[in-house]
DNA sequence: TTTTGAGTTGTTCGA
DNA sequence: GTCGAACAACTCAAA
């Protein structure tokens, strides 16, 4: 018996439910395999993206290495899935298919075309929950229906971890060897998919996630999980795990994660209370995660239009040289352009950021929230179609939660909260260094002689505000005001 | 079926 | 500077 697994977005060996389960059905004769997917890929793809190819590549030479250890090694093939899995299996004799399941609409449709294609062939498939904690049905209304608000998923959703403790699966035991497995492509480089990239990207693969989760429980840093509820507002402070491009492409399993934060709060909870509020804040982003998952299996829709179906009569402005001067960071908001920047270098954002240059497009510059979504989805390198959606209709306000209009950010009230001491500002936009902190957030209203002593000029070196907030928030209040007529 | 309570992340204004 | 109230109306989930 000879079985295959289709790695996709669990590219680790521990912890991984279906290729355990494959290795358990063959005595360890399995096919590691990994398809290249044009449809995924293309550069002309709406959501495609250098930085995520990057670190996929990265994490796909990892996993490689690894499978090398184990006397095996991955499999690579470029194509359609459909096309290439039924003659895979048939030239292989494989018995049974193994994968974890993904729930995008793309990804589910096509698992179910190949599901049919292989039973035609007598070959069965087998798919698992891997890469969320809670999956659709587990958790349901007492009607049956699917949740659309997040607290009362949430609340099940821990009353749910609570009653079955998660366990973690060693790395499976392989032994069909290397110069038995199928042919192989060489692992292609960025250029060959016409992509490329000059940001600092976040090192791929399972031992670099190993080490950002490390840090995240060390004790001796300053800001780690224990400090989390209160340091993840503040985008200077580097509060947050950087962990999302290894739950993207599951080089890091979820499981694993909630069951180390859960230790770390046994191990130095009871002496303090804000390190368990850290833990259970921290593992609440996670519910948040499944949260969208489930949404966009279960709402596809919202990839195309509101979740809120009366909001798609907002008449956006769209002003095409607003856009430009946010997606580059140059609106004259500190905050934002620090945000965008740091988008733009490093293909990662901090989230509070992420919220404040969404509410900004949106509420600011009255665009559709659409092309704030496409842009992170070609710059960032943790892009999910779930999580990405989720988060820029919460911000346009058309989403799930049935957020109040007028919580409109302010952009300049955000930057001195968050980043109080222009720490965040400063990093990003090196014009701004020596602008005093009490200006650092609002640098036009600095008087001459004051920007000749900090070395810039507004207006030159750094452009004055390219639309009045207060004026804006005013027309925002309008444009959302006639949604309300509408319905 | 009806009722009830509640809803991630905010801002502004006036006392 | 700080604090509380106002900013609306609607939909969801559960009792």
């Amino acid at each position: 018996m000879i079985t295959l697994h289709w790695f996709r977005r669990d590219l680790r060996l521990e912890d991984n439910t279906a290729l355990t389960a494959a290795a358990l059905a063959s005595r360890g004769i399995v096919i590691p395999l990994f398809i290249f997917d044009p449809i995924l890929i293309a550069p002309e793809r709406r959501f495609t993206s250098a930085p995520r190819v990057q670190f996929l590549l990265d994490s796909l030479a990892e996993l490689d290495r690894n499978l090398r250890q184990l006397d095996s090694r991955l499999v690579l093939q470029h194509g359609d899935p459909l096309e290439l899995l039924p003659r895979l299996v048939q030239a292989h004799y494989v018995t049974a298919v193994y994968w974890n399941s993904d729930y995008s609409p793309y990804a589910m449709r096509r698992d179910a075309q190949v599901q049919q294609a292989l039973a035609e062939l007598r070959v069965q498939c087998h798919s698992f929950k891997d890469g969320v904690i809670h999956e659709y049905p587990e958790l349901v209304t007492k009607n049956g229906t699917h949740y659309t608000v997040y607290t009362p998923y949430a609340r099940q959703w821990w009353q749910r971890l609570a009653a079955q403790p998660l366990h973690v699966l060693p790395a499976p035991v392989l032994h069909l060897p290397a110069e038995q497995l199928p042919a192989s492509k060489p692992l292609p480089t960025l250029a060959e998919f016409g992509l490329a990239t000059e940001q600092q990207l976040p090192a791929g693969g399972s031992h670099a996630a190993q080490l950002l989760l490390q840090q995240f429980l060390d004790p001796q840093q300053p800001s780690n999980i224990g400090t989390y509820a209160s340091h993840r507002d503040r985008p200077d402070l580097m509060g947050t795990s950087r962990l999302s491009p290894h739950f993207r492409f599951g080089t890091l399993s979820v499981r694993a994660a909630v069951l180390a934060a859960q230790h770390y709060a046994e191990q130095h909870g009871r002496e303090d209370n804000t390190v368990e509020l850290g833990v259970r804040t921290w593992i609440g982003e996670l519910a948040w995660r499944d949260f969208y998952v489930q949404i966009l299996a279960h709402f596809p829709h919202v990839l195309q239009r509101a979740f809120r179906p009366q909001y798609d009569g907002i008449a956006w402005e769209n002003d095409p040289a607003r856009f430009a001067a946010w997606s580059s960071g140059h609106t004259g908001y500190p905050i934002v352009d620090a945000a965008m920047r740091q988008l733009r270098q490093e293909g990662w954002m901090h989230n509070r950021a992420r919220m404040i240059v969404a509410s900004f497009l949106t509420k600011d510059l009255l665009i559709d929230w659409r092309k704030g979504e496409r842009l992170f989805m070609q710059l960032l390198v943790d892009g999910d179609p779930a999580a990405n959606n989720g988060g820029w209709q919460w911000a346009a306000g058309t989403g799930t939660d049935a957020q109040p209009y007028f919580r409109i950010f302010n952009p300049v009230s955000q930057g001195q909260k968050f980043d109080p001491d222009g720490a965040y500002v400063r990093r990003y936009l090196p014009e701004l260094a020596d602008v005093p902190t009490s200006f650092i957030h609002e640098p036009h209203k600095m008087s001459a002689q004051l920007q000749r002593q900090c070395r810039v000029q507004i207006g030159h070196d750094y452009p004055l505000p390219i639309v009045d907030h207060a004026t804006q928030r005013k027309r925002a209040l309008d444009m959302y005001a006639v949604v309300k007529q509408q319905r």
